[in-house]
DNA sequence: GCATATAATTGATAACATCAACCATAATCA
DNA sequence: TGATTATGGTTGATGTTATCAATTATATGC
């Protein structure tokens, strides 16, 4: 890629890492798009998490998100509780299966991770994730 | 987002970045995805190009890429022009219309770039910058 | 000249994204 | 309290990005 700007090298990077991913969770017996483990990822860390939680932390439109979700429930990844707070909203839970599926990927990711920061030591991999950390407030 | 990690944060980044830009092409009176910033790119930068040049540069199926160029020509952006070295190719070239509002993307996304690297000098922008080229290879 | 490789196109389909309209419930406030 | 407005979520329509398999035309190697 001949004088690459940060933006097309972010772009690349994505593009590059997503196949990486998708390609290996095939592998792996989950045949899932790699946008599922960020949905599984927050539902773990985040909770309580409804459809409006994932909205507003993936910045993604909320037409998107439930329509994630229904595929991700069809799969039996997750399922939609009665929210006690709230009718109108449902809070989201991982099945155990849905655990169980987000942990090898997790363990996939990390494989991948630890492969593109590969000849880097800890001060450049911090550098790094501030420098990015910063880049996304700036563009806020 | 909590505890992110690289691949996250290279996605979110992504994300926001085309969001961006779309939406500034779409003031600026050029109602263009982002991709095509990037063909343009580099069929001003790497001449001849041909649709399999932007397969390799790119990394994309060769379907996505003819469709693309198709649109573009549509809209008047490209033409393809006979390759007299092989009659099964065609060299990519573009339009007047094609190299202006390729010059305003560029404006666009230079102001995209510049905010988004807001209070990093220099050194930090080079370290950055290489630190994805690295991450790129490494994942090849 | 024939077999094989390559450049590009086409068809099918999935993944990802956005907008507008809508329904149910919640919150506000006259 | 009852009407009004705001919010969480769903649905429909549509556009963009991506991938795979099959096909056509031309090139290349033998």
């Amino acid at each position: 890629m001949p004088q690459s700007n940060l933006f097309s090298q972010i772009a690349e990077l994505f593009h590059a890492g997503k196949s990486v991913l998708s390609r290996e969770f095939q592998a792996a017996g989950l045949p899932y798009p790699a946008t599922y483990l960020k949905v599984t990822r927050l539902i773990e860390r985040v909770q309580p998490c409804t459809a409006q939680t994932l909205v507003q932390l993936l910045q993604r439109d909320k037409a998107q998100i439930t329509r994630l979700l229904n595929d991700m429930e069809k799969q039996g990844l997750i399922a939609r509780e009665p929210n006690p707070h709230d009718r109108r909203s449902q809070l989201l839970v991982l099945s155990a299966k849905g655990r169980e599926d987000f942990e090898t990927m997790r363990a996939i990711e990390a494989r991948m991770v630890k492969q593109m920061t590969k000849g880097m030591n800890r001060e450049e991999r911090d550098a790094l994730l501030s420098a990015m950390a910063r880049i996304r407030d700036n563009l806020q």
